[in-house]
RNA sequence: GUGGGUGUGGCGAAGUGGUUAACGCACCGGAUUGUGGCUCCGGCAUUCGUGGGUUCAAGUCCCAUCACCCACCCCA
């Protein structure tokens, strides 16, 4: 157990976090670029929030949520989602009394208490973005547009954007009606889990996986037939907006988003091959989320990607991020023991000088240590032993051509910047 | 929460119930005087996830338990 690390969780270790390094990086270029900022909220939150904001039926909120009790006899959660946590801090620092609308980021990790399996885990990270003060559809467009343009500025492809609108107050209602009118007399043929549904929230029946259920749907009236002519005109203005700039997308009636918040358009961007979990990115529209977390009626829109799906995803379609391991350009090696400790001081002098240097630690041998040096792919090795050091010399050897000649100590430190660097 | 699969050294991986648990890679050391990449030699699991049980004898059989993987569910 002292040794084991908790199910779900991982360690990102040398020579992966390179590339978690740079898909962060990625995310806030385009980010940026997008006029988007960075936003950074604690991880763990009053459970109240998330019970508000998430919704008390999801299943995240029902059965996934990390929670206890502190010290001072709080309620915490470990945060499911950002979005919630982005609500609230918008609203406690008074950002809406800024010029609107705002638009944040951000990238960290996220908690659920899940059943682990290929890209889902309990502690994962998200990138996500989420715009407060406008419902103007070309924000929706441009939402999608940012997941798009980072997802293609990573070298993915194949990647499906499906979209469709949820409706809105005024129009879901009737919508709710008819699918439970429409699935009334079909109770006995619905999954166990979609004859609950029926009662806290048909629109899910659409979504779900059984078979026989997928086969109810297929005739069930869809939303477009029952949606507003406010919430029809957004979402066709929405579609232009993507089609005006080339966003390929597939308008999908059965695509219902788990979480209660969402309103009006809902997305997901779906990949093939790296499990049954195909959903790398998910978001939508919610304009009446900001108001139900105690803040003036302000709409809102965001979304969030996976980024462990993200980088399976990378490494299924042969995506090979350029991992810049910090290799050492300088390794030291030393006979002796008052060399050592020249070579413990030229380390610094030439870091300070900005060069990268190695040297050993466990008194190996001369042919250990150039070994070592071989293997760390340095440039140039120094060597000292007793002879250079009587001699207050260095011998310089270029690892590649194994040429190397001897050096005034007093010089080293200018000829390694001149050789490294060529100034 | 439910179901299936797996569990041997740092990694990969052999191992019909019977003596010192193959092999490959990695790692460490060496092959005469202070020098890497190739080659050669040597070292590296009191132990087979853990705990019980069966047996004269268990890594090999049984039970339990834990962990990991995959799927359902749900989602990123």
């Amino acid at each position: 157990m002292l040794t084991t690390r908790p199910r779900g969780t991982n360690d990102i270790l040398p020579g992966e976090v390179e590339k978690w390094q740079y898909i962060e990086e990625i995310a806030r270029q385009v980010s940026g670029q997008f006029g988007y900022h960075e936003i950074r909220t604690p991880l763990f939150e009053h459970t109240e929030l998330f019970l508000r904001g998430v919704g008390e039926t999801t299943d995240i909120v029902e059965k996934e949520m990390y929670s206890f009790e502190d010290r001072g006899k709080r309620n915490i959660t470990l945060r499911p989602e950002g979005t919630a946590s982005t609500v609230r801090a918008f609203l406690e620092n008074k950002l809406y009394a800024n010029p609107q609308p705002t638009k944040l980021f951000y990238i960290g990790p996220m908690f659920r208490y899940d059943r682990p399996q290929a890209g889902r885990y309990r502690q994962f990270h998200q990138f996500g973005i989420e715009v407060f003060g406008s419902h103007h559809p070309s924000v929706d467009a441009e939402v999608i547009g940012l997941a798009c343009e980072y997802l293609e500025r990573l070298g993915l492809n194949q990647l499906k954007v499906h979209i469709n609108t949820v409706g809105c107050p005024k129009c879901r209602p009737q919508y709710r009606e008819a699918l439970i009118k429409y699935f009334q007399d079909k109770k006995d043929i619905l999954c166990k889990t979609c004859l609950g549904r029926l009662e806290k929230n048909p629109l899910r029946i659409l979504d779900c996986k059984n078979t026989q259920c997928q086969e109810l749907s297929l005739n069930a009236p869809t939303i477009q037939n029952s949606t507003c002519s406010e919430c029809q005109i957004h979402f066709q203005q929405v579609q232009n907006y993507l089609d005006s700039v080339g966003i390929e997308y597939i308008v999908n009636p059965k695509l219902v988003r788990g979480l209660d918040y969402y309103t009006h358009t809902a997305f997901e961007i779906l990949v093939q091959g790296i499990g049954a979990q195909s959903a790398i990115c998910g978001g939508g529209r919610y304009n009446g989320l900001i108001e139900q977390c105690g803040g003036k009626p302000t709409p809102g829109i965001g979304f969030a990607m996976g980024m462990e799906r993200l980088l399976l995803t990378l490494e299924l379609q042969g995506i090979s991020l350029i991992a810049n391991y910090n290799n050492p350009e300088i390794y030291i090696a030393t006979v002796g023991e008052e060399t050592e400790q020249l070579a413990f001081r030229l380390a610094m002098q030439l870091r300070k000088k900005g060069i990268s240097v190695e040297k050993d630690y466990l008194d190996k041998s001369l042919k250990a240590q150039m070994k070592t040096a071989d293997r760390l792919n340095v440039k140039y090795t120094l060597i000292i032993g007793e002879e250079e050091f009587e001699k207050n010399q260095v011998t310089i050897r270029n690892m590649a051509t194994s040429q190397q000649n001897k050096i005034p100590i007093s010089d080293i430190i200018s000829y390694i910047e001149r050789s490294l660097r060529g100034k």
